[in-house]
DNA sequence: GAAAGTAATTCCGCACTGCGGAAAGATATG
DNA sequence: CATATCTTTCCGCAGTGCGGAATTACTTTC
């Protein structure tokens, strides 16, 4: 797209951004929004859309006019979570945290600089954040992103925490908040964060490792109705017992 | 692509084609493979991956020389979930279902000829059937989308069902199997199947209807460990309860 | 209910993208 | 080390997909 590579076809990035605006947006959305959204000519939308709904990838919204996507997508995602054995294991272990403590509870992995939440059970507290499968969430404000990277092989961490740094900058953030955190969490084995993401918002997680990566064992938290000492105190403590069962908690300990 | 649709973009259905080959696959294939599997040029093939990978949807996995897909694959179906309110309720459901039986209950929805399981809540018996959110099968063969079938609106039946067979006979099966299991669950509320999909694998599905559209509570049942008596007695039983709770079992008695 | 306004789709000429055969480069194999 | 196999890059050319403009389809307003 920017740069000359002849090798990289536009078509179909311009086509995936489509999608993944349809993704962002968590609404219908009509040729002309996908046009500003993607920044692509109204024309070109409407042919890429065309063909996304022939394909089923989409489908016109009973909103006529506006598109939306359909179960098809999730398809695609499958294999990444059929293919996970620490999946298997950790389910029961989520369940009984979050029947335990009233949560939601969660079973986080890296990609690139980001989260995505593979697995979650729905807690039984009235007020519960609300997340699903295929979540995603920066690494630098998740309790699941900080203690995954804290848990990486040095080499790893290090380059994994410059790209978010530079991501954090680019978007005209402070990484400092970000290193405090990291730092934190190296040491302590645990991630708590509070308000990073949206105000209101927080969660706890800690590290375990499983299929040859690092993953996070994490619970997201209303910072309005959990004090910063209820989290360091009793939920710390399930989560790093629960983490215990299911493996060593840095990269490299099999 | 294979008609002559100036509106279609075949770049986009290209490489989308590769997303969905590994999808199949469940495993990372290399561009040779793909190649076939899409009967793609290799160089085509090859400067799709690149796309791809750059793009973040597939990366090589360690096994090198092959590509995998990554999870923000996941990202793309996020909305779906995220959007379902019957999701939310059919939860705590699924759960007692799964507790009450200790089989796997799961909960699925259509999209065009297929379903697609948006939910699944895992048994602890200790022959399960492995499922995962996201996974996909031809309304043909399996229980939930018989019984989806059976609760949709007299004339959308019809449509639907008419593709339904259409495909059937295209990949040169019998429809009369399918019409069987069909007006049995239209007269029953109840849709049981056996070994139609792959041999030892069956399941039964009861309708519910949310969102607007139908879904159906299921659960997949090992053939070889579960006779059809059992299914139709207790099993049977306890999903027409579980799906009484949830709400009306035709479309349109809201 | 017509008219004006807005948004989506289709048309169409042209630039240039993406295609695929062939060559070059990498990896495995015997 | 040679050979076979597979992957990536190169490159000329066909024809795809681009986007401005025209057309068509909706929606709104009075």
């Amino acid at each position: 797209m920017a740069q000359e590579d002849r090798q990289f076809v536009d078509a179909l990035a311009r086509g995936l951004a489509i999608l993944e605006a349809l993704s962002r947006a968590q609404k219908p959305l009509s040729n002309g929004e996908l046009a500003r959204a993607t920044s692509l000519a109204p024309s070109t939308v409407s042919r890429l859309t065309h063909t996304l709904s022939i394909l089923g990838y989409v489908r016109l919204s009973q909103t006529s006019r506006t598109y939306e996507l359909t179960p098809k997508n999730l398809t695609l995602g499958y294999p990444v979570l059929a293919g996970m054995s620490l999946l298997e294991r950790a389910r029961p272990r989520l369940k009984q945290l979050s029947e335990k403590t009233g949560e939601t509870a969660a079973l986080a992995i890296r990609d690139g600089i980001h989260v995505t939440f593979v697995e979650v059970i729905q807690g039984s507290n009235m007020v519960a954040v609300r997340l699903a499968t295929g979540g995603r969430l920066p690494i630098a404000v998740s309790a699941a992103g900080i203690a995954i990277l804290s848990a990486l092989p040095d080499r790893e961490r290090r380059t994994v925490a410059a790209r978010v740094r530079a991501d954090i900058t680019r978007r005209g953030g402070n990484p400092d908040i970000f290193n405090r955190h990291l730092a934190s969490a190296c040491q302590q084995g645990i991630a708590i964060i509070r308000d990073a993401w949206r105000p209101g918002i927080g969660g706890i997680a800690v590290p375990v490792v499983g299929d040859g990566d690092v993953a996070a064992l994490t619970v997201p938290v209303a910072t309005g109705s959990i004090t910063e000492a209820a989290m360091r105190g009793s939920l710390a403590a399930v989560l790093r017992e629960t983490a215990e069962v299911l493996g060593p908690a840095r990269a490299g300990e099999a």
